[in-house]
DNA sequence: CTATAGATGCCCT
DNA sequence: GGGCATCTATAGC
């Protein structure tokens, strides 16, 4: 598995390798989505590209629910090679590119057919901060490199051509682990970011005072 | 610290 | 053509 097994030219910062723990199998995915988008909270996301390892905490979370969810690419059942991935198989990278410079991150959720995902939408950095930096130039503190969707898949070097990715074979560098760190007990809850209030459920979740926390004032 | 404008390209109830 | 699961720089407290 790719991410297990860093290559021998990874930087010296990187500490070589991710976290001990089982990587999440479809066992996992294959399950309510509002299950898997909280279960999410915690686990590690691993990212090795071009020969560097980089890794970070999941802090925050959306789900968006297929057909009957307003706000979700696949509201209303609509399918086009853009959300083709979220009809696919669980535990696969759903990637879309969005305000014409930005990539967002999902994992696919459900059965196949169905058109389920998982936002994800902040990140803890545990390790490969200097690639990050280097990939943010925007960035003054460490918790501007993964504390929003966009933001993280800079970080991590995420794009469309990572697009239907493996999660659970890591076929193209990105797994996502169990290091032991439980869900939080009482995550916190909302409503989503910059989704029409109208429309809105409350389908976010973050671990409460987490400083990667992505902020959001919301829109009138 | 908050508030706001602008960037920029793909998608299309 | 309008909207977008966003981010950044800048202005103003």
């Amino acid at each position: 598995m790719p991410v297990a097994k860093p290559s021998a030219t990874s930087r010296s910062e990187l500490s070589g390798t991710p976290p001990a723990g089982p990587v999440l199998g479809s066992e996992f995915f294959d399950r309510d989505t509002v299950a898997v988008a909280r279960d999410l909270l915690g686990k590690v996301l691993v990212r090795e590209v071009e020969g560097r390892l980089l890794w970070g905490r999941l802090v925050e979370v959306e789900a968006y629910l297929g057909p009957d969810d307003l706000a979700a690419h696949s509201s209303g059942g609509r399918r086009s090679p853009r959300n083709e991935v979220m009809y696919g198989a669980p535990g696969h990278a759903y990637v879309y590119f969005t305000y014409g410079m930005h990539w967002c991150a999902n994992v696919a959720c459900g059965d196949m057919g169905e058109c389920q995902a998982v936002l994800i939408r902040a990140l803890a950095p545990m390790a490969g901060a200097e690639a990050m930096w280097e990939d943010r130039p925007a960035a003054r503190r460490t918790t501007d490199l993964c504390s929003g969707p966009a933001k993280l898949c800079q970080a991590l070097g995420i794009t469309g051509s990572d697009n239907g990715a493996d999660l659970i074979a890591g076929d193209r560098g990105i797994v996502v682990l169990s290091d032991g760190c439980a869900p939080p007990r009482r995550p916190g809850n909302g409503g989503r970011t910059g989704i029409v209030v109208a429309t809105e459920r409350p389908w976010r979740w973050w671990v409460e005072e987490d400083p990667n926390v992505s902020r959001w004032t919301p829109r009138v």
